[in-house]
DNA sequence: TGTACATCAGTGAACGCGCGTTCACTGATGTAC
DNA sequence: TGTACATCAGTGAACGCGCGTTCACTGATGTAC
């Protein structure tokens, strides 16, 4: 079978690159990490990285492009959820969503904020990426005094909490397992907005 | 006079390479910022800065020591605040304290959020400093069903949202005054863990 | 007080390390006839 | 089907840029007598 087998081996290869700079970068951080770490992780030389990315800015651009399609379909599979954040258990939804999320993506999604803080164009992506979901929670809550400062100081504390939680693994935290932490966010956030 | 002039022009290069990093980190950010970016802003060569630190490290590690000497000076001024947070008044001037304190050192808060993330000292450092101010603010919330936790929340809570608007200058905050900014904290702090 | 020497802050060219990136080469796979 | 050539994924040594860091030097300030 004509251009089969080869084109098998570079997908392979570009899958490997990708699931060693997922590992990598969750083990030293994505700043901390050079491309040889990743080629090295995957068992390949350093050049054949340059066969699949033109860096390591790509490289995260396709980590990301990998978790938004990912996500995407999540979200078409969700068959309605209850919009009205005046009901406690809607608001748990979100943050279990959210939690799970950010649980399951952590790596790449601390990347993405790592390399937000040097380079203003993933800074641009990240909150272009944010905002809808932003917009959308502010939507949520239209029967608050501010909407749009609100959405933005709710979604500050979850990301906030969930990495102290997820990532520096707190002290702290280390009773709180996660059902307990969603219920600790819900409950402030219900009793924030509607108590 | 001997001994003085040349230690007063020693210490006088020392200030202007602080003041010209803390102006460079705030315009460029820690990580991406080089040394002789430092030392051209402050007009000096590039030699001069290691008559004075070891490196950017160094530099920072002074940044801070200043910083807590400043601080500490302004907690022993404060001569009794109320320590109950059942009151929603106490939890504002918390909360204005904090704000306050942020948005006059963001470069320098900021830089060590930075190098936290790149070098594990910085970061044991940062945390250090945090806990205890979040013991105390544990103390204060006994009351609450999960102190440390919610503690850790709401510190992030307000690191988040003074980061959203007084760095990144998120123009959905852009009409937010800072009283209003510290209303919409402490309402959602207050009702969160009272309400 | 004056002179001769020592010390020190500051200078900037040069050095060298780390790491991203290239490129000539290999061997395997695909194509043409 | 077999043979000869083309293409391509992968290799790893070498190259070179950027930047931290050094160091011999300057001129000014301090010290000794």
């Amino acid at each position: 079978m004509p251009g089969i087998t080869r084109k098998a081996q570079a997908a392979e290869t570009e899958a490997a690159l990708k699931a060693s700079a997922v590992r990598v970068f969750d083990r030293q951080g994505y700043l901390n990490t050079k491309i040889t770490d990743i080629t090295a992780d995957a068992g390949r030389s350093a050049g054949s990285f340059y066969n699949h990315f033109k860096s390591k800015e790509e490289l995260l651009e396709a980590l990301l492009a990998d978790l938004l399609r990912v996500s995407d379909e999540e979200v078409l599979a969700d068959d309605e959820h209850s919009p009205d954040l005046g009901r406690r258990d809607a608001i748990r939804w979100h943050v279990s969503q959210y939690w799970n999320f950010f649980g399951a993506n952590k790596a790449v999604l601390i990347a993405l904020r790592q390399a937000a803080l040097v380079d203003q164009r993933f800074a641009d992506r990240v909150a272009g990426l944010l905002e809808p979901d932003v917009h959308h929670l502010a939507d949520h809550l239209a029967h608050c005094a501010r909407p749009e400062a609100t959405a933005v100081a709710i979604a500050g504390l979850c990301q906030q909490f969930a990495y102290a939680k997820l990532v520096e693994g707190q002290p702290v935290l280390a009773a709180l397992a996660d059902e307990d932490a969603i219920d600790l966010l819900t409950g402030l956030i219900d009793r924030g907005i509607n108590g």
